[in-house]
DNA sequence: AGTCTATTTGCGACAGGATCCCAATAACGC
DNA sequence: GCGTTATTGGGATCCTGTCGCAAATAGACT
């Protein structure tokens, strides 16, 4: 369904500033922070306010057009593809992340959950670890 | 391994501060934000710095001692025990969390990203939605 | 089209978590 | 014990995200 009737049935009005962060979302090919999403609407020479960007992630968040995930210190919006459920493999050391696929986990996880009683909407996944570069360039941290 | 010993491994200086962290996520049975670990050593009249609290757990965190987890806003840490992956239900309405074990799909995990050439260190799965309570209760969001 | 009302935006202030810099302290090798 | 170097404490600071309020504007109704 479209932007202008996801929010349409969800009570909400259609403002251009909202068209704009799921552009925004929909022309990137991977996630971005607010904060990216502010930076490219200001290259856009269309600045908006950080309040309004939350704001509307926030929207977009609950019409279901868009989902988080938080890594690290960050939380990263996508736009969300029905059926489309992928996980993040993130490098500890060069932070390099890596999308997949995994509907058949996703089953497994969702099928426990509901054993717990649980309704499940969103099953967010993080491997993190070495990617392969990292592991070949060997790479650890200790004392400076 | 004795946190004395990781420390010296990794070539870290062995600390009265490192030990007391450390013993109080040891001491409690559930994870603690930093905040809390650090009132938690006010308590016990051991005041440290907000600095010193956040830099011991990037220093444990490094040597593998303990494990950091994003719920929320908020950052949680616990000990890490060897072979023990647990992860969370997190419910979208009152945030109470259950922790389930999950060997069997962290081993579907692993393998998908040993496929991808990933050296998994940790998996953190993040499952959120409706617990029994809040499905019974009803809660939604819309415009205000 | 004009008007009215409630939502939304922008703005500035603010809260809280986490980081950084620098001087003082303390660990550990010798 | 002594010296070197990591570590701590303190405070300033950054950054993400939120809040309250006034101005703007979307959408309904005429």
């Amino acid at each position: 369904m479209s932007l202008t009737q996801e929010l349409k049935t969800h009570g909400y009005r259609n403002t251009a500033q909202r068209a704009l962060i799921l552009q925004v979302l929909e022309n990137s090919q991977e996630h971005l922070t607010a904060a990216q999403i502010a930076d490219a609407l200001e290259q856009r020479y269309v600045p908006l306010n950080r309040s309004t960007v939350y704001r509307t992630l926030e929207t977009l968040l609950d019409i279901g057009m868009i989902k988080s995930s938080r890594m690290g210190r960050l939380t990263y919006y996508e736009v969300l593809h029905a059926g489309e459920n992928h996980h993040h493999l993130v490098c500890t050391s060069c932070h390099t992340t890596v999308h997949v696929h995994g509907e058949d986990t996703d089953a497994v996880l969702t099928r426990e959950a509901a054993a717990a009683g649980f309704e499940v909407s969103e099953v967010e996944i993080l491997v993190s670890g070495l990617c392969h570069d990292c592991q070949v360039k060997g790479t650890g941290s200790s004392p400076a």
